[in-house]
RNA sequence: CGCGGGGUAGAGCAGUUCGGUAGCUCGUCGGGCUCAUAACCCGGAGGUCGAGGGUUCAAGUCCCUCCCCCGCAA
């Protein structure tokens, strides 16, 4: 069966490896073009662009497929599409090319937590059970009919990063079975139930910006869920921008949001939210690298009071 | 050449402007105090100051080269 892998960031690598592993005709892989990245500005490869070299995929990069990608993927001819975070929307004339069609992998149950960000959303939401799900792509927004799914469950403190790099391996192994039993004719193909549907949208980096008067164990798991990217950030002092990596639930004497509970090697750094307080476990300050709280604080004496609090920006 | 910060004891930092015996907080080891302690007191060990070269009576500090780490912006 002739295959082609559409995908680009480190989530879509082990899925294009099963493919290749599992004896498929890896025609051609697509990929967001090379984009200039880092300190220095250099031109980076995708991680799925790396991968399909290794293995002496042709790579074809357009910049929209749906306008200057059409014909490289008419002429490779392909039985099958599949995708699994690509970041280019689909036209109808791309998805008409595949003789049985695309197929997703998405990783969230479906219908729930459609859209970009599915792994980093269920963890902001507060889920402790998430998945992944294979299923035809059709011209809506992750609407297509649902294919397999796999529940998953949510560890406690994990991070988006970390979910992801548990989800990724599991998402290529049931698209693995997804195609064969494709091949089969056995493959149970549901509607998504549009009632239980939900939409979430593309990560900014302004949801980072920690509004502390969120209550505690929301911001908690919006820092668990940002991470690494865009990252939870809050302001102090003049404007310098600390990072928060890890932080937990404290307790909070009825101090208002964003006052500074404590700040000292020997407490740890404790800052008061909307409800309870968030303890900060591991952060990172401008030009430093992230480290344990205490350990900044130790180098770092802060005098200050009160955190900067944020304006209301979208999705409490 | 996109902009910028940094590499000093196990950890986090100061010291570099204007060269002159390397310091702070914590940890660690030993001792003391205490019903007890992650608390407190006393004492000790621990550093090629990222690497190499140069200037100098003398370089963590000044000059040149290189390596590594990080933030922003994308």
């Amino acid at each position: 069966m002739r295959v082609v892998f559409l995908g680009t960031p480190e989530f879509g690598v082990p899925s294009l490896k099963a493919l290749f592993d599992a004896g498929c005709e890896v025609v051609g892989v697509f990929t967001q073009p090379d984009k200039p990245k880092g300190r220095g500005n250099k031109l980076q490869k995708s991680p799925v662009k790396l991968c399909a070299q290794e293995r002496g995929i042709p790579v074809f990069q357009p910049v929209k497929i749906r306008l200057d990608g059409v014909e490289a993927l008419r002429s490779l001819r392909p039985d099958l599409c599949v995708t699994a975070a690509f970041g280019q929307i689909l036209s109808q004339e791309i998805l008409d090319i595949p003789r049985i069609g695309t197929v997703n992998v998405h990783s969230s149950l479906l219908p729930k937590y459609r859209g970009s960000a599915p792994i980093n959303w269920a963890i902001m939401e507060g889920e402790t059970v998430t998945g992944v799900t294979t299923m035809m792509t059709d011209k809506g927004l992750d609407t297509g009919d649902i294919l397999l799914q796999r529940t998953i469950g949510i560890l406690p403190g994990e991070t988006a990063e970390e979910l992801t790099a548990r989800m990724a391996p599991i998402g290529a192994e049931l698209l693995i079975e997804t195609i064969r039993r494709l091949e089969k004719g056995d493959c149970p193909r549901t509607p998504q139930d549009e009632d239980k549907a939900s939409y979430f949208p593309m990560l900014k980096k302004e949801m980072g910006e920690i509004d502390f008067r969120m209550p505690a164990r929301k911001i908690v798991c919006r820092v668990r869920g940002l991470t690494p990217w865009p990252g939870s950030v809050f302001e102090w002092g003049e404007g310098e921008q600390i990072k928060v990596w890890h932080a937990e639930e404290a307790e909070n004497p009825g101090k208002k949001p964003g006052a500074i509970l404590s700040a000292d090697a020997k407490d740890g750094l404790v800052i008061a939210a909307g409800e309870g307080a968030v303890r900060i476990l591991e952060l990172q300050a401008p030009g430093g690298k992230r480290m344990n709280a205490k350990d900044y604080l130790r180098g770092h004496p802060v005098s200050y009071t009160e955190c900067r609090v944020t304006e209301e920006n979208s999705h409490g």
